[in-house]
DNA sequence: ACGCACCTGGAAAACGTATTCCAACACGAC
DNA sequence: GTCGTGTTGGAATACGTTTTCCAGGTGCGT
């Protein structure tokens, strides 16, 4: 019995090491370490290499990641940090990001901050220790969190080893961005509903001091006062699915909508929105319009299908790899344009 | 212009290592290395101990953790290989492996398969290089392809030395598993729908070789037997929303619903029905219902709300990680039981 | 035939950390 | 006062890889 345990434990042979290849094949590190890598300014006779090649197959080697690291200074890694990878908003770009950092041979790592500043700034300081090539930060970046400078101040050590940062969707003037044009997104939506006969709005926004959802409710605003309609209701909820319920319900506690539209500041919330409709009693897009912002997957299935202001989040993901390991462009911040799409959920009236 | 150039790439001072903490703070690097980790056996003078933890926060040092990984022989982290991220599915048991992974204090490491076997296997081998502590395997396991064997292997070669593998909803008698009983889940959800009524079935399902799909298929079609039901229409699919869209859409091709429900094996598959009913101008759930399996977020925000066999996927990721970090218990198998929810996608006929 | 350049293999150093081992020191006991 | 014991700092080594550096050998030109 105990012999078993000992012998199921002392299995473990340790993983092969490149000396061990290199003793099966009759050479010396130096030359095997060459005949796997193809050393760039050094050749090796052809039979050593197929010798050292066989050698490594056999015994099934993979060489020490962290030992390469170490040998060359950094990691083929590119971490991602989002809020909290459930959500399509996070998901969506993340498998761009993924997918990009594949394609590059490097390896992706994610992190989840669970929309904690606090976490978040703890999961950057871990990361600098795994001297990744690229840190993406795709979190909704908190204004005025004590946090928050201290967060520049890691990134920015980051950065000056030699490490690439960039942000998604939150516009710091420090490091490289991919900018989310939030704002025209909510001004372009506002205009629409207008012309499509919808007057009086509520807004469901997060709080004020995430920088996406204010931008996004600012810009509705603005667009309102541009085409001349009164202030909307603005009511201020947490930024999920559940939110979005439990402010509609409230603001249906009274009786039939007293607005004709509700506008939330993601399409989760949206989601929410609509069955607090529903289980009021009403009809969402007859009774009352819903629009939001994203266009996650299926947006387009729901019933009614949502009206949204469409970001392109994979592309987004995709994009902000680019921007990592890109030559130090001129233009460190990318804008992405965005655009409503207008669905059954805000019929003409 | 050159000047600034070089000056941005030469401002690259190369992170502080222990070896300048020690140098500032007046002390050898193994003092430093003590200081900061506490060795078990040793105790370094408190004073020093603040000095060097002054150096080291003045420097903002973080340790290499190639480095460290390399003295200790294993790296902090954790690996899930999933078969793609914005799939709700995957996305759930993902984010259940990453909160756990964190809690551990390991690196979670996402790598994404896009649902080929010859890239699980790539993913795998690099991972083997990377010398995670686990490696969970979410992917949708295929049978019989080439690979598959040859995954095993390269599985089983890391365990040997020591890396813990856990399967996620894959019965691969070599690794300990977080089995789902997707077959039971089918027969309980025939068994409830024909409690409820409905008799004709169309059973939307995925490739044979995808295990998931053929459990969660195999097993409605042994409820349904049970019940005494006429053998129903199946038809082969994608594993996607879409081919959920395109086999309804195909289905209702010539008037009106032949059968009484169409029972998809996952819910986006569902999804992408319920809408291509609406296209061919019909009523999900009042003429013809309609089911699914996972229970993904916001089914019930659907309208109507889905019937699905319900699986607690974030637990699923909680559980894989677990179980990789458990003591090698005697069953190496957790089977997760499902649970038929009956929303209004399938009312009482 | 001699010297020189070039090719290629191997020994050794380097990367940053943890730890073993050795030495110095202080303190208590006799 | 001397010896032993326990404590603690530092030098040296190990981890697995890449890369520099050195040396031996081959081929070429004269």
């Amino acid at each position: 019995m105990l012999v078993m345990e000992a012998g199921r434990r002392g299995k473990q042979k340790a993983a092969p090491t490149l000396h061990d290849v290199a003793r099966q094949a009759g050479v010396s590190v130096a030359t095997a370490s060459r005949a796997l890598n193809g050393s760039s300014t050094r050749t090796v006779r052809p039979e050593y290499i197929s010798r050292v090649v066989a050698a490594a197959e056999r015994l099934g080697y993979q060489p020490h990641l962290s030992a390469q690291a170490i040998a060359l200074g950094s990691t083929p890694t590119a971490a991602l940090v989002v809020s909290d990878i459930d959500d399509p908003y996070f998901s969506s770009i993340a498998s761009g990001v993924i997918v990009a950092a594949q394609a590059h041979a490097l390896i992706p790592t994610v992190a989840v901050a669970d929309r904690s500043p606090a976490r978040e700034l703890q999961i950057v300081r871990t990361l600098r220790g795994q001297r990744p090539r690229v840190i993406i930060v795709a979190g909704s970046r908190i204004d005025g969190a004590g946090t928050d400078t201290t967060l520049d101040d890691e990134l920015q050590a980051y950065q000056a080893v030699g490490g690439r940062v960039v942000m998604v969707s939150q516009e710091s003037l420090r490091f490289p961005t991919v900018a989310i044009d939030n704002a025209g997104g909510g001004r372009q939506l506002a205009s629409a509903l207008v012309s499509r006969g919808y007057r009086r709005f509520a807004v469901l926004s997060a709080a004020r001091k995430i920088r996406t959802s204010r931008d996004r409710c600012d810009g509705f605003l603005a667009g309102l006062r541009e085409a001349g309609m009164p202030e909307p209701l603005v009511v201020e909820t947490r930024f999920t699915r559940d939110g979005g319920y439990e402010a509609t319900r409230r603001l249906l506690d009274g009786g039939p909508p007293t607005v004709d539209a509700i506008v939330t500041v993601n399409d989760v919330m949206a989601i929410g929105a609509m069955t607090a409709i529903r289980d009021a009693g009403f009809t969402p897009g007859r009774d009352v319009g819903v629009a939001g912002f994203d266009d996650i997957s299926w947006c387009a299935d729901l019933d009614p299908a949502l009206t949204t202001v469409a970001i392109p989040l994979h592309q987004v993901g995709v994009m902000a790899m680019e921007l990592a390991l890109g030559d130090d462009p001129q233009q460190p911040v990318i804008r992405v344009p965005t655009s409503v799409i207008l669905r059954d959920s805000t019929p003409s009236r």
